[in-house]
DNA sequence: CTTGTGACGCATC
DNA sequence: AGATGCGCCACAA
């Protein structure tokens, strides 16, 4: 599941966000969206972590790497509203592929 | 089995 | 916008 998880992180197109509940959901494991949390905090050092946002788009990384977030996402091409991402443009449809 | 934890989500105050 | 409470699910101890 974990591994799951993480394929559907690595499938989100650079310039891309997913929320919580999507990457869930495309793993296969919709309401799990606290175990992507915990993925992401257990092996979100070999993952593209900052494409990962809150729901509507919020940046939930509150630890350290907040304001790192914000700037990686900038640099990929994707734009901001305040502190909110612009969803309907950077939304990626993740797929319920299994593999 | 029970408890605590976790980069959450939503409703409510 | 921030804090709080409840719900949700998996995993580690």
């Amino acid at each position: 599941m974990e591994t799951a998880i993480v394929r559907v992180i690595q499938r989100i197109p650079r310039g891309q966000v997913a929320t919580y509940g999507q990457v869930a959901a495309a793993a296969g494991y919709p309401r799990h969206h606290r175990q992507v949390a915990q993925v992401l905090g257990r092996c979100g050092d070999a993952l593209p972590w900052h494409r990962v946002l809150g729901s509507g788009g919020q940046i939930k990384t509150r630890l350290d790497g907040g304001l790192e977030q914000r700037f990686r996402l900038e640099m990929e091409g994707v734009r901001f509203r305040g502190s909110r991402v612009n969803m309907a443009e950077h939304q990626s449809k993740l797929t319920v592929r299994s593999r």
